[in-house]
DNA sequence: CGGCGGTATGTCAACGTTAACTTGTGGCAA
DNA sequence: TTGCCACAAGTTAACGTTGACATACCGCCG
């Protein structure tokens, strides 16, 4: 900068004022710094800019695992408020470990953003105090328990009813729900809506726990196959679990929806093109994206925001895998394919 | 900094001492500094520390589409490699479009990150000087003709031949190629690996270009398939084309691969699972994401690197969508099922 | 003709950190 | 005793930017 105010032979100050379109200066000079700041190649460093700012047009983003197609879209849908507000996005994978959260929680807070994004770990340790040095936070898709912080999730009890009302509906009555962890608060509220419908139904509930991914998903639910020879249907607590299931299903050489009906929660890509397209609770994830990043956004402009839960309703898309129960076939030779 | 140098009676330079290790300093000092620290919640400022260095400890990744899973398994990668050095990952999207590539470059400059790693979009403006002001910077998976920079990409030709070949292999003769834009790079590169592996066979090359979207090649698909009775394999320039592909063979009626062999580029996870299982140009995404940022540190750390391209190799998954070809159907009353 | 408001520009200090230098102590070999 | 070295601090300045304040010129009203 003090090398394109000597450039025009104008003070540093002028050089800003012209830059940031702030103050008073004459068409002339305006016109002669601009010369300059082209003829020195001048790109502007915000990094000076933020330490007289004390904080940075950033916002974190603190997720699980990009790899994950549900928190991709978050990213892309907050990214997307955020640039048109001149606001930077600070990705940041914790690996859903809860210490690796905390390293990159410091990581974060050291660039002093202006805010942030938080997708919990499973067992995550936050507490308000952790997110007291951010400027604003807000948190998407997991709640943590005890936590004064504006959160967007979706109405996974309701939804999760709704999803297993589908297969009531057609008749099923002994269905399995691959959740995830025990005790992780996506599967108490996932389990919650599933429990409340099956016993509405005058069903009993069947659950299995697992690390909510594909290879334990397959697992659990060939065991449950293996012990249950009555099961006829199956719900997914995730995408990577719904998979997992249809994995399990074809090891055990049955076919959905002919053999056992299923309904996942959280829509993928491939489950609307797959055969047979699988019904599933789709959540609005662009949409919690774009609720968190404005609520964050009203929380910098000093806006009131309620500190409680903010509910963006799932839909159920109803495909092609839920169909009328029929008895499993009990051949006692049927060999089970492992690949 | 100068408040824990106040609580603890020191100067600010020995609490910045105590906190990187460096120079000396008493162990009674240092306990007191390190109390102090923790009483007065004091937090670095990496901002202030960037000033002071000229350069953050930061890295420029930028992408087209955060949302593609390619470029997901790439961020994964490289910011492995990256965190381990203590260096942060920024992410960026071009959403493929030259200006927003532009845009988001100054952007990052403007932080005056350590280094930069570019996946150019389709038809990228990018020059050697706009890289210039960037410490190091390495491209990946497409090149930039004319680039005198690192480049890491796959051995798409050799690749695209042998995804090709074993189409020929089993018998085929008619064999689409679905590509992706006309003067893309990497469209380029694949062509012409199917080119030269269809001449060697003495077969005629038959070409489509999309926009590389899975919408984009069922159209396309529909288009050559209706053309030409004759054909009897298609190969996928990427995973939304491929499920293009799929989506388009369904849509006429015609099943995979008893009807239509299918080849794509590039694996997904649904391609391991789906009906059937796709054979597919597995690329090494996690290993040409490692060797990107390997050699950025390389260039950091002042090693001799080549600024040409690297080559990973790809290996073809054979899995179960190529099969020997059969004469198609040909019921002029078959209505193609438009969902 | 003194003073006031609008305009145009410059100077200074501060944001938080750290490299480079300076100061001061004690021990020990020459 | 002198002089040097290892150790343990402190002081200064600078990184790039901008808010706050100061300076200076102009025209015009009273």
């Amino acid at each position: 900068m003090k090398t394109v105010a000597a450039h025009a032979g104008v003070s540093a100050q002028t050089v800003s004022r012209v830059l940031r379109g702030t103050g008073y200066v004459s068409e002339a000079t305006r016109a002669r710094v601009l010369a300059s700041v082209a003829a020195v190649g001048y790109r502007p460093n915000a990094v000076g800019r933020s330490l007289r700012a004390t904080r940075t047009p950033m916002v974190g983003l603190l997720i699980t695992d990009i790899t994950n197609p549900f928190y991709a879209t978050l990213h892309k849908s907050t990214e997307a408020v955020f640039r048109e507000r001149g606001l930077t996005l600070m990705l940041l994978n914790s690996d859903d470990d809860p210490a690796t959260e905390r390293t990159q929680l410091d990581l974060v807070s050291s660039y002093r953003p202006s805010g942030l994004l938080v997708a919990p770990a499973v067992h995550s340790t936050l507490t308000t105090e952790d997110l007291a040095g951010f400027g604003a936070a807000v948190l998407v898709s997991r709640t943590l328990p005890g936590l004064a912080v504006p959160s967007v999730v979706t109405n996974e009890p309701e939804a999760m009813g709704e999803a297993t009302r589908a297969l009531l509906d057609a008749g099923h009555r002994r269905i399995v729900a691959v959740l995830g962890p025990r005790d992780a608060s996506t599967t108490l509220r996932r389990e919650s809506g599933y429990r409340d419908a099956v016993r509405a139904a005058g069903a009993e509930p069947i659950v299995r726990y697992t690390d909510q991914t594909g290879p334990g998903a397959r697992a659990a639910i060939r065991r449950a196959l293996q012990a249950d020879p009555g099961l006829t249907a199956a719900v997914g607590f995730n995408a990577p679990v719904t998979e997992g299931i249809l994995r399990g299903l074809r090891d055990e050489g049955l076919e959905c929806p002919r053999d056992v009906s299923v309904v996942g929660f959280t829509d993928a890509p491939w489950m609307s093109f797959y055969p047979p397209p699988i019904t599933v609770v789709g959540q609005p994830v662009a949409a919690m994206g774009e609720l968190a990043a404005r609520l964050l956004l009203d929380v910098l402009d000093g806006k009131p925001v309620t500190p409680g839960l903010h509910v963006v309703p799932s839909v159920l898309l109803r495909r092609e895998s839920v169909a009328p129960p029929r008895p499993r076939p009990h051949d006692e030779k049927r060999t089970p394919c492992t690949s």
